[in-house]
DNA sequence: CCTTTAAATGATATAATATAACATTATACA
DNA sequence: TGTATAATGTTATATTATATCATTTAAAGG
């Protein structure tokens, strides 16, 4: 039978980045991005945040501070820690990286043309995250606050869990 | 007019402690609790572990480790920060604190007799959190996570931004 | 082009948050 | 009461983040 059960379909991921995904073309397009962001808005993505936006999407794992630290250390014998936070407060005012509050880590911005709070599926087992933006989530948190008179400045909204590939792994 | 303008009614703002709330109360009953879970669930909620438990108590404000430990340290002069965090670890196991990740610091649960993961709305203004637990962002949530494959094992939603009564003292 | 100014980076020190590891004391319970 | 387990004491150190001042680089106007 050909064509039968069309529920052993795998499940849809879409969120996370497949296994075997292109993730060169991930890292050219964040980079292509920031370049006409930065050129846009006449902020300034010098060599050294350009490097750790790379490093940043040297993954879809976010990385702590001082990995990227410890990584950028091996091209730049003099970086401290305030080169790499400096880079990152740059970054995250630009809308090309978030931060992952529940992990002090940073991740880079798949979509960081339209400026959002970001809400974050991270597998505990493989450590990946995907970004999901999902307007029902964001409307019913609008509607939460308003109702208790609270006006939003900003969401953090992190979900920790197992991916569909690691639950995949486990059978 | 002795019943006109209802518009001019003060806003709704259940989700936050009012200025002149009976915070006595809310410590008490707090302890109570505890004291019932604990009981019933045969964990030992202990001389220390009950101070700890006060101190985080003793406001709405989320309060950092260090913060409980400064207080701690006029009562029991060892008190190093083990013991706050080995504290802290049990109460949130017990589900009687949360931790707030966005600020590194944690706050009493006032329902903690069912297992939730809770959100927050936090004041930048006052530095006063208030816990909802409104379940159209929760299903919001879970219907997100189930279409993108994910098994949520932890929520962390934490909104940011000015609490009602910081407004009206704006104006 | 030069100068002035602002922005970015270098460099050092230290603050703030959190945990590891082992010793000691208290509690439960057989 | 003795023994095992849990809790706490104690010291050291890891991890994350920022303050501060010096130096270099880039931008903007004359």
């Amino acid at each position: 039978m050909a064509h039968a059960a069309p529920k052993t379909q795998p499940v849809k991921t879409a969120a996370f980045p497949g296994v075997g995904h292109d993730h060169s073309h991930c890292l050219e397009d964040a980079l292509d991005h920031a370049g006409q962001i930065c050129t846009d808005s006449g902020a300034r993505l010098t060599a050294l945040r350009r490097r750790v936006l790379e490093l940043v999407w040297s993954g879809h794992r976010p990385l702590g501070a001082y990995d990227i630290l410890t990584a950028l250390k091996t091209e730049r014998r003099n970086a401290a820690p305030p080169t790499v936070y400096r880079a990152l407060e740059f970054l995250l005012q630009q809308g090309l990286v978030h931060r992952i509050e529940c992990l002090n880590a940073f991740v880079g911005c798949p979509d960081p043309d339209t400026p959002h709070g970001g809400q974050f599926l991270i597998c505990r087992d493989c450590g990946l995250s995907a970004e999901l933006n999902d307007d029902t989530v964001d409307q019913a948190i609008r509607n939460s606050a308003a109702q208790a008179g609270f006006t939003i400045a900003r969401k953090v909204i992190e979900i920790e869990g197992q991916c569909p590939n690691c639950q995949k792994a486990e059978m």
